[in-house]
Formats: structure tokens, C-alpha cells, sequence
DNA sequence: ATACGGTCTAAGCACCGCTCAGATAGGCGG
DNA sequence: CCGCCTATCTGAGCGGTGCTTAGACCGTAT
């Protein structure tokens, strides 16, 4: 060890801030804020998202220990904002989807696939939003609007199938096609699908599942 | 040399086992191995669950915090301990549903409240379970047996309903059952179905989600 | 009675979250 | 131009954590 953290941004010239890195808060480092948010979504992608550590992430970014508190309260700070972020991520991502996909039945295969894609391709975001660390602070405004501005989207896709639907009806449909979907993703993830559901199914079946659940005797 | 323990118990009476605690291996805690697992299960089944640790648990129990390591290899090792016992108590939950209940339809209604009462009155079961770190061992030969017990006991209820069902698609109709139930019973946990869906109708909406998955089109 | 093995303690290493005093850099009014 | 102000970052440090090691202790087998 040693050398290494020695003086990575004081050699020569002062300034890190060299190039003005275009837009943002250019200072030492450039856009702290950002760049910790990015390096933890990638942390939380991969295989050892459970000791995602602060210190870790200011070790990857060449900064010290305490400069990640100046953009973020504590490690549940950041988690949050990246939990909001990725609603609105699977928002947005609903929404293109819908609208690509015209007022036909095939929307909800569209946007079964296009949950299914947001888990496994933005895996990142989807761990920080089920985090139970993040689902214990869901009183965080701004964290239940980003989450409330995703369901209320199910709860239309589905009132468009159903018209004749009542508003308690048509939200618990939403809750059991989320939760159905929900638990298909985690336990992929939690591994006990990897024997039971070869992958090459699994689009197929998600699809069936959600037609099953959304067809419920009214 | 030098220090020579100082003598803590060693005051007066030698004797850490005291009442002679009755049964098990009692030396100086009693069953320290067994006691670890009944703490472990009420953090884990309490609000802060993911700030369960050994040194906390070996504080609860008046031991010092190198103890818990001779009786479980380290922390993974006792939750995968935990989460064996959890999958056996599940399968043994459901035998006994199914035994009691009979051989019409109202068994599927009561295993699925028996899954879902556990779910919720042995949390701390549960939780070890599907605890990530947990799931990332599934590899462990103990914990696949007792996991595949369950899932075992769900196919061969299936195939009492669809006898004509291949295996196959058996398994698949049990893994989309499981993941509605644990995506029902996470999403609970993680908090936004509080507000969509009302605790009192959430059994009832386990039922009718369950019996639309077992209906599917073959 | 002695040797032995399972159980526990005391001490310590490396890492973590988080805090605080102070150095540094850039923007502001004078 | 200067000096001040604020945001940013550093270095050091506190208490907590997982896990290891050396040694003390107990109960039992020999």
C-alpha cells in the first residue's frame, strides 16, 4: 500500500478541475455527486452488492473517506436518491413501451417484458429500490411520489382493459401483477428458479402469469 | 506471559453452569449453539434486522465475542443454519395444513394462508431465508435439500389438481405460485402495499391471485 | 491422577460508518 | 487588486463490526 493515495491531484498543476468538465459543480474531483451514484449503481449490479461501502466507493473515485458526506447525508442518502432515480427510470421505460406499442392487447406482453428488461438490464437501480435498508425509510416524500408515479401507470394500463373496474379493484390487480413479477425477479435472483424455470422461459411465463392474474373472474 | 487473565468468574464460586440448565450440553452458557440461533431469530424477525451481529448477539448472551465461532463457522454459517430450519418448519407447516384439510379444494385455499402465516408469524424464518447473502449459497447441498422439500411439497399439490400437467410444466405452475406468494409477502415487508392494499383483504387476495395461476390455460 | 478435547476469554487486526478541525479553491464585493 | 465567504476536500479519530490467535478453563476418558 502506502505510495498510491499519496497525492493523486496535487503533482503538477493544481487544478483537477482542468478541462471544465463541461457543466456541474466542477471542483477537485468534478461532479462528486454523480460520480458516486454511478460507481455505486455498478457496485450494486454486480455480485458483491451487499458490502457496498462508502469507503469502497471513495477509494474508487480517489477521494478520501469523508468526501463523499459533503454530497450525501449517510450511505441511506445515497441509496434512497438512487432508489428514486430508478423509478423514474421504470417510468420512463413504461412509458416509451406503451407508447411504442399502440392500444392493442400486446401492451401488457410489452410491458411485462419491459419490467422484466428493466430488472435484469438496470439491475442496479432495481436493488437499490427493494433494498430493505430504502424500502424502511418509504415515508421519504420524493421517494413514495417516484414509486406512486410507476404503479399509478399499471394501475391506468390496467383500468384501460377493464373500464368497468373500481378504483380499489383495479389498484389491487396492479399489486398482485407487481407482486407476481416482484417475486419472479427475486427469486431469480435469490436462485432457488435457476433448476425449476429454464431462462428461455422465463419471458414466456411471466407473460402468462400476468394474462392469469389480470383475467380474474370480476 | 504477563497478563494471566485476570480471573473473572474465578472469584468465589468457579461454576459459570450454575442450575445445571437442565438438559442439552450444558457446560458454561448451557447450549450457547442453540441459543445464538432462538437471539439471532428475534433480531431478525424485529425492525432492525440488518444490524444483526455477532458481537450484538454474543452480547445479549453474556459471552465474549470470539464465542459464537465455535459453534458456527461464521455469520453466513449461521444464517444458512437459520434458514434450513426455516425451510424444514415451512414443509412441516404444510403437511400438517394439507393432512388436516383433506382432499377437496379447500386445500389449496389452506396452504396458502399456511404460507402466508408463516411468512408473517415466523419472520425471523422467513427473512433468513431470502436473505441475499443467504441465497448466494444456495449452493450449499443442506440448504438445497431442505428448500427442495418445499418446493416439492407445492408440485406434487399441483399435480394433484392437473394430474395430466407434465413435469415441467408442474414445476413452472409452482414457481409462478411462489413468486406471486413471496412477491405478495415481500412486497408487504418493503412496504407499498400498505396503502393499496388494506391488511384485511390481503388473505382473501392471496386466494383468488393463487387459484388464477393454477387455472392457467394448458 | 493425568492427559486430552471441547468451550470460553482476552487481545488484536482490518474494515466499516460517521464526525470534526483545518487546508484549499473559486466566486464575491470592496 | 485584495480580502472575505462558502463549498469542497483532507487527515485524524471514535466506536462498531467480522474474524483470528493464544491461552485459560472445565469435564471426561484413560
Amino acid at each position: 500500500m502506502a505510495a498510491q493515495a499519496k497525492s493523486i491531484n496535487r503533482g503538477s498543476s493544481p487544478g483537477r478541475p482542468k478541462g471544465r468538465t463541461s457543466s456541474s459543480s466542477a471542483y477537485h474531483h468534478g461532479d462528486l455527486r454523480q460520480a458516486l451514484k454511478e460507481v455505486a449503481l455498478e457496485v450494486l449490479a454486480g455480485p458483491d452488492a451487499h458490502l457496498l461501502s462508502f469507503r469502497e466507493l471513495a477509494r474508487r473515485l480517489g477521494v478520501t473517506t469523508a468526501a463523499p458526506y459533503h454530497h450525501f447525508k449517510d450511505r441511506a442518502d445515497l441509496l434512497v436518491s438512487l432508489a428514486i432515480d430508478g423509478f423514474h427510470c421504470l417510468h420512463a421505460s413504461m412509458s416509451q413501451t406503451a407508447e411504442a406499442a399502440g392500444r392493442d392487447d400486446s401492451v401488457v406482453e410489452k410491458l411485462t417484458l419491459a419490467y422484466l428488461d428493466f430488472a435484469y438490464e438496470q439491475r442496479g437501480y432495481y436493488c437499490a429500490m427493494f433494498l430493505p435498508e430504502v424500502c424502511a425509510l418509504r415515508d421519504v416524500p420524493e421517494l413514495r411520489a417516484a414509486a406512486d408515479l410507476s404503479f399509478d401507470y399499471v394501475c391506468r394500463a390496467i383500468l384501460h382493459f377493464h373500464p368497468q373496474l373500481a378504483e380499489q379493484e383495479v389498484s389491487e390487480r396492479a399489486v398482485s401483477l407487481w407482486s407476481f413479477l416482484h417475486g419472479v425477479v427475486t427469486l431469480r435472483a435469490a436462485g432457488p428458479l435457476g433448476r425449476r424455470l429454464p431462462q428461455e422461459r422465463e419471458r414466456e411465463f411471466a407473460v402468462e402469469g400476468v394474462w392469469a392474474l389480470l383475467r380474474l373472474p370480476e
